[in-house]
DNA sequence: CATGTTCTTGACACCATGTCAAATACTCTG
DNA sequence: CAGAGTATTTGACATGGTGTCAAGAACATG
């Protein structure tokens, strides 16, 4: 066997990172290759398609990112767990400059979308598990926040509630890009279902 | 002068359509003359480039969905207004086989990202333009609720949050489908603005 | 009927994805 | 250590996308 010359997790860290700046349709295969010092063709030999560099290089992230919102999710009150997990959410996708927006969202309106192509389908399905393993997560705070008393509720609807608000934010951020008017809208979830908390308590 | 060959205003509607069930990046200028039975070139005469035929078709939308929002929302209980305006909302982006999505946010989501396009900028306004219209209608009905007793908070603040909802709705019915579940989360929010009421009440 | 203005049409430049065959560089076997 | 085998690299190619342009075509107007 004839070695590889570049480093498959370098070029998969390149191209996450173009794809979540430029968007997938975006960034061509060029871009890429050039970025990361590889010809284009052998990027079509390690990976096969930009759909599927695309779904490697996103694997990653989430992978990443799902330990992070772990990690966060486990100290405090529920409250500040909370406060945490949207905190994590909007620095997420105001990072970057200019802010690069949240790749799960942007990926999922870009590629989950044509009609009839097939390859769209795996990609869906890894931004829909992102978004389940993250409910999930978020389920199993409020249900740990119940039995302290700290929530009454439905922690299935609550916690599929917070998501699709943090979904929202997602699309709010692209539209207006008013990062203390995204904390505000998070703020207000938080009371909306642990209950309003005084002013400035 | 030579008089036009094709209607104006049809193709806009056809090029809508196919902006919608495919996205604007996956609907091509020929997939349009062809559809519509106009020579590529003239649709680049009259209307300049793809995106600016974009926004044109997208604004004609936004005219005729923000006054279809208007009508529903004037009738009833605040509740029942605001169940009619998820309603709407739910049943737009659920039309079409399969489904086509929230346009504005899948519009929002592809086009207002790339990095210093500039041309990009026009579409991000329209779409924030109607999220703007539809956050201020939401808020009205939701002051005129307050004045009649059905609501007591910040109007504002419950506007731009059960519109962050809607985005989030638009967002989970491209990764998930599930259209009963959008109900769910719709109810809840309702749920949560307003108190909630009994189950089955 | 001539002229001018606009629309239409087809050719072109450029860039995208993806495929392929030939060249290349290493590994492994004998 | 030589030779065979195999995976990677490389550049050319096919196809299809956007956008431009010059030339032809159709109508309004003097």
């Amino acid at each position: 066997m004839r070695p590889r010359e570049f480093d498959h997790d370098e070029v998969l860290r390149i191209a996450f990172d173009q794809f979540w700046r430029k968007g997938v349709r975006g960034t061509s295969m060029s871009d890429i290759a050039r970025d990361a010092g590889v010809q284009r063709g052998s990027l079509y030999n390690a990976f096969g398609s930009k759909e599927a560099l695309f779904l490697q290089a996103y694997e990653r992230y989430a992978e990443d990112y799902v330990a992070a919102l772990q990690r966060a999710l486990g100290i405090g009150s529920l409250r500040k767990r909370l406060t945490v997990f949207f905190e994590l959410t909007i620095t997420n996708f105001r990072s970057g400059t200019p802010p690069r927006g949240c790749p799960t969202t942007r990926g999922l309106m870009e590629l989950g979308s044509a009609e009839g192509e097939g390859l769209d389908e795996a990609a869906r399905q890894a931004f829909a598990s992102l978004l389940s393993r993250v409910t999930a997560l978020v389920q199993d705070t409020l249900a740990a926040g119940a039995e302290r008393g700290e929530f009454s509720g439905n922690p299935a609807a609550a916690a599929l509630h917070i998501v699709t608000v943090t979904r929202g934010l997602a699309v709010l951020e692209r539209a207006f890009g008013d990062e203390p008017q995204l904390r505000k809208i998070a703020a207000h979830a938080i009371d909306l279902v642990l209950g309003k908390r005084g002013p400035k308590a």
